[in-house]
DNA sequence: CCTACCACCTGTAAGC
DNA sequence: TGCTTACAGGTGGTAG
């Protein structure tokens, strides 16, 4: 599913393909695509047509484009999201949920979703807390490790601060964003974490450790999955990734630790699921479930 | 204010 | 074979 890594992706191919470009027509055609729009559906159509394309811009897993008059076209993958830039005349397949052409009448932007948990909106621009200019309904989203608005410092007093277990912080969008499942177990297994060990007794160096581990772990990614794609085709897609990167825990149940040998086990969490390595991770006593 | 949990979706695969 | 169930999982809203 598209994590930080992924998300870099396409918006390194939408800055590619889309930027610089005119919108001409922006169709829904499946109104659960458009959400927390206060224009609503008809309005983000029509807000959206004959709107420049200035730049494409990302934090965590959410990317914008930005438009002109301060205001964007804020989109989230969620588990299954992609957007495809193409030739226009192609097919329509049925996890098209929104369409867009240009003026200059190139390749068409498609979203396309089979969950449908991913969405669209269009957004005013404002200052996050951290200084720099996103839409307006993620200015609770803090900066990614990725970015140079990332405050190590500030990032290690809240997570101290919390009073919850270090996995569960890791997804904490609005305390560090672009983690997800998948790269937590990664990152958590390469600090020798396990994913229920309480924030608040983690030592300084420990953090130090966590957070060298994902910035790892999501950089690697990256390097990998930001590879090869055709020209007018905007890599949307994380599973392909998956199976060309190693993963060291995550999926792994029942197979070797590539450290140190012990089986990869698998814990229910959160309504799903958990990979870690009980020789290197070792539960803490005190674990936050 | 903070933390924990669930609804929201659909396609695939495993189980009976 | 065909039906049922589990699972994948990011986020906002809400309950506590």
């Amino acid at each position: 599913m598209p994590e930080l890594p992924e998300v870099e992706t396409v918006r390194d191919g939408l800055a590619r393909h889309v930027v610089g470009r005119t919108v001409e027509t922006a169709r829904i055609l499946n109104p659960r695509a458009v959400r927390r729009d206060v224009k609503g559906g008809p309005g983000f159509e029509a807000a959206l047509a004959g709107r420049p394309v200035k730049t494409a811009e990302r934090r965590g897993k959410y990317l914008w484009f930005v438009l002109d008059d301060d205001e964007a076209l804020l989109a989230h993958l969620g588990m299954s999201g992609q957007l495809l830039v193409g030739d226009a005349e192609r097919p329509l397949s049925s996890h098209v949920r929104a369409r867009f052409t240009f003026a200059d009448g190139g390749p068409d932007l498609r979203f396309t979703d089979q969950r449908t948990f991913g969405h669209l909106m269009t957004a005013s621009l404002t200052v996050a807390p951290d200084g720099r200019e996103v839409p307006g309904p993620i200015a609770h989203i803090a900066p990614d490790p990725l970015e140079e608005a990332f405050n190590p410092d500030l990032f290690s007093g809240r997570l101290r601060r919390k009073r919850t277990g270090i996995k569960r912080a890791l997804l904490d969008q609005s305390l560090i964003s672009g983690i997800g499942n998948i790269y937590a177990d990664e990152a958590l297994w390469r600090a020798g974490l396990h994913w229920a060990r309480p924030t608040e007794t983690l030592r300084p160096s420990e953090v130090i450790r966590v957070l060298e581990a994902v910035t790892g772990v999501l950089s690697e990614a990256l390097r990998a999955g930001g590879t090869s794609f055709d020209a007018l085709y905007v890599n949307v897609n994380g599973e392909s990734g998956y199976f060309e990167r190693s993963l060291n825990a995550y999926g792994r149940a029942g197979e070797p630790c590539g450290r140190c040998g012990s089986l990869i086990r698998r814990d229910a969490f959160m309504n799903r699921s958990s990979y870690c390595c009980p020789g290197c991770q070792p539960r803490p006593r005190n674990a936050h479930f």
